[in-house]
DNA sequence: CGGGAAAACGACCGATCGTTCTTTTGCATT
DNA sequence: AATGCAAAAGAACGATCGGTCGTTTTCCCG
């Protein structure tokens, strides 16, 4: 029991670096197994199905992705510190060294966005609680008096998600060294804006 | 040589829907051809190799965004209007019916980020000359007095591909009724803060 | 109408895909 | 040391992948 989790483990963990790159239909299991020094069916036996991996994988990157981002974030002050730390870890997250292949949920967006099955209906659910978390540490920034009282929060989530994808799209893509800089200067423009007036 | 472009034309059309929802390496040439009524080495007698498809696929694709959202663009008048009719244009491609697969370009980006080669830098640089389009339309806004002097063009042209990711992953992956609103009222921000002060 | 080129076909290649099955390995407990 | 069970290996499955080749059909032009 012990080594078959253990086990299970390092193949999502090295199936969630690899699907970042190849995207999640383009990892194939050939290419993780040999990653992990595994046998195609000894990779196999761990899960029924290349789609149940994949779905396991993305609950194991929707953790790391609470661990990284949301939590620290969450531990700053309510309002302006809290944004900016969800702000700036989301930054770094799209960017870990460590995760050479950018971020897993923008690759599996673009290419679910067609589809359906559970895959794309579990992507959806993550991102919708994702822009929902956004819009509630607005909605605690308005609370909090940082934040103008008629401020539209989902409007806000939107247009953070927004700076997101084009900075991942920026940097990524197109490797735009001034890429962060034109993220946060973004970032200032909206916060800016949700601010109270004076 | 009259029906050999005239069929080749077909097959890039119909590559250019399916790509745009199987993505570019997810279109296999047997269903390409299968969609063609064609065989599989008839439509192979057009290209070289698939790598050579994507590229001249991805020209006819750019051809068509000219087509649709530059050109008529540049027919408005220089400043406010056209960048109205760019925004209005372009939002109009990522969603209209006859290609329900959404925006290539979006899914050739989140496609090609980590690899190499001659597909991904056409994407690029399609990419970088949109940006510049963009900055184009926003420098001319300056020159005609709808924009401040001091405005980052360059800036401008950021936000602006922000918020037609944003739109595109809100309308496409999540499916919200809002997206459409919600983009426009991201709009609505950016130009009031480019506009002059008053 | 005939002939030659262009276009499309069908069969097939080796490789790889996800998946299944049987067998072997290795570890833990009596 | 023998037993039992989980974990991994190995071989093979049918399907599909991009790609090749020789042949046949279709088209166009004199």
């Amino acid at each position: 029991m012990t080594k078959g989790t253990e086990t299970r483990d390092r193949i999502l963990d090295t199936a969630f670096r690899l699907a970042a790159r190849e995207g999640l239909d383009g990892l194939s299991l050939a290419a993780l197994a040999g990653e992990l020094g595994l046998s195609k069916s000894g990779l196999f036996a761990h899960f029924d199905s290349k789609e149940e991996l994949q779905l396991e994988m993305l609950r194991v990157a929707s953790e790391r992705f609470v661990d990284k981002v949301m939590r620290p974030a969450f531990k700053q002050p309510r309002g302006l510190p809290r944004v900016k730390a969800l702000f700036e870890n989301w930054r770094r997250w799209a960017t870990d060294p460590s995760l050479p292949g950018g971020c897993v949920f923008v690759a599996a967006s673009a290419e679910l966005d067609d589809r359906d099955g559970p895959v794309r209906a579990y992507v959806v659910s993550q991102q919708r609680g994702l822009l929902q978390t956004i819009a509630r540490a607005a909605a605690l920034s308005v609370e909090v008096g940082h934040f103008r009282r008629d401020l539209d929060v989902e409007q806000f989530a939107f247009e953070f998600l927004a700076i997101y994808l084009a900075f991942h799209h920026s940097q990524r893509l197109l490797r735009d060294p001034r890429a962060e800089q034109r993220a946060r200067r973004a970032y200032a423009r909206l916060v800016d804006d949700a601010a109270v007036r004076h």
